[in-house]
DNA sequence: AACCAGGACGTGA
DNA sequence: TCACGTCATGGT
């Protein structure tokens, strides 16, 4: 008997993972994450801010994604992150030689909006070195938990991310865990909010379809639905998913 | 005018 | 392991 819930309440939470997905993409939309730079080839015409839904990215933009993932760090991506992007891109920066040669307070400088700028140009630099040494295609090709591995002993590389990393620059299917994560699905029950990063992130993986689409998907609109309903100042108990599936969450 | 954002690391208990 | 302090800009 005791068993038998356990299976109900392993194929609930796997249809209700799916459902909360369905639900926020019905409520906004694709997020086209991860946020662009084009590459128009023609020089002098860069963006004002990276763009959303770009499709077949080449290793700039896969490497604009890694310094972004960096510089968002705790901080808001509009338009602290959004304004360091396009200045390392005015500068010509989305290199990962142009990153190890320049002279650290320049860096500093150009991405000064996206805060904790000292330290953020130390680890620009680490992971160009990193880069240098493994290179895209390389890491591309390799095992997704390998690669993970790998760019989790990079200093200012923990867990989230990583996986941004691996999920959006190198397209492979992890799921992303982040502030927004915890307080949503610790508000639905489903996690505490203090769970240990692993778990929770198993628990999307061991009950969603591990795909790029879906995971990119899923995290981007967390982040849209997060800032909507659980900024810290906000009350959790406004969330329409919580009015929706009050008392129907099994676990 | 505090408070917070798509974290991560170092330190001392 | 855990609870803090640190890093810093820009918007509300």
């Amino acid at each position: 008997m005791q068993i038998l819930c356990i299976i109900i309440n392993m194929e609930n939470q796997k249809k209700f993972l799916l459902k909360i997905y369905e639900d926020l993409f019905e409520m906004y939309g694709s997020q086209g994450w991860w946020p662009v730079t084009p590459l128009c080839g023609c020089s002098g015409d860069i963006p004002d801010k990276p763009i959303y839904g770009i499709k077949g990215l080449n290793d700039k933009q896969r490497l604009e994604i890694i310094f972004g993932a960096i510089l968002t760090q705790n901080t808001q991506w509009s338009p602290n992150v959004e304004k360091a992007i396009t200045e390392l891109n005015k500068k010509d920066m989305i290199g990962i030689k142009k990153i190890i040669a320049v002279n650290h307070d320049i860096l500093a400088n150009i991405i000064k909006s996206s805060g904790f700028f000292n330290q953020k140009a130390d680890r620009l630099k680490d992971i160009a070195e990193f880069l240098r040494n493994n290179s895209l295609s390389k890491l591309k090709g390799m095992d997704l938990w390998q690669a993970r591995e790998l760019l989790l002993v990079i200093k200012g590389i923990g867990k989230e991310t990583a996986d941004s990393i691996l999920l959006y620059a190198l397209e492979k299917p992890i799921f992303v865990v982040d502030a927004y994560t915890r307080r949503i699905f610790s508000n639905l029950k489903l996690i505490k909010i203090d769970d240990n990063y692993d778990k929770i992130q198993k628990m999307f993986m061991d009950n969603l379809d591990n795909e790029v689409k879906l995971f990119g998907e899923y995290h981007a609109l967390l982040v849209k639905h997060g800032k909507r309903f659980y900024q810290k100042k906000y009350d959790n108990s406004k969330c329409p998913l919580l009015r929706k599936y009050a008392g129907n969450l099994s676990l």
